[in-house]
DNA sequence: GTAAACAAGTTTATATTATAAACCAAATTA
DNA sequence: TAATTTGGTTTATAATATAAACTTGTTTAC
């Protein structure tokens, strides 16, 4: 019937995140903040969550002086994603 | 961008109940349980939500003796729930 | 050279939410 | 008539999302 949505995903901006990850080799946290809208803080902690389980990887480092966090999907963090959306459409199709 | 997903909508059992009370006329809090699968406490804090918020509508009669809620989806939810819809395809295209 | 402003985040606090547990009233069944 | 079932509602709790406040270091202005 209706499938159980992975409730890691089902986030507005957790979804955002993994969306423009999805999509893209690396993006850091700079450039997730510009693409989602969100507050540092706000993406800090989704990023944790999202990284705690496993579907992202963050790399920390520097460019040049300055402070730089890379993420990138993982596989697990793929799969995820598209086991999410396969499950949402059985929500969204009475409605297409 | 990201466009703002309806709160009301972003939910896992809300989101399951318009999606049925979208295909169909009317449908009672038994029928919507069932195809939920959810408690009654949840269910109904949840149609009182979507009540408030002018998505549903809710009768509230008798079958033969035993009480019965029955549900709509309103208007105003119709659009909201292709909104909804519209806004969560941004999200999800880098998936596909 | 030092004070002010900015960059890139993290931590912590708050407010909202989702959810289940406990409860209630009436009807049915044993 | 006692126990169980139906059809819910109310209340309590636990999780979540989010923003506000803070930190560390860098660049810019004076």
């Amino acid at each position: 019937m209706f499938p159980k949505l992975d409730p890691l995903l089902h986030s507005e901006l957790r979804l955002a995140v993994m969306s423009v990850l999805a999509g893209v080799e690396e993006a850091d946290f700079t450039y997730l903040k510009k693409q989602t809208g969100a507050t540092s803080g706000n993406l800090s902690v989704q990023i944790d969550k999202l990284t705690a389980a496993g579907y992202i990887t963050v790399e920390k480092g520097f460019k040049g002086k300055m402070p730089r966090t890379a993420c990138r999907i993982t596989p697990a963090g793929q799969e995820a994603f598209s086991n999410y959306v396969d499950a949402l459409k059985e929500y969204l199709s009475a409605g297409k």
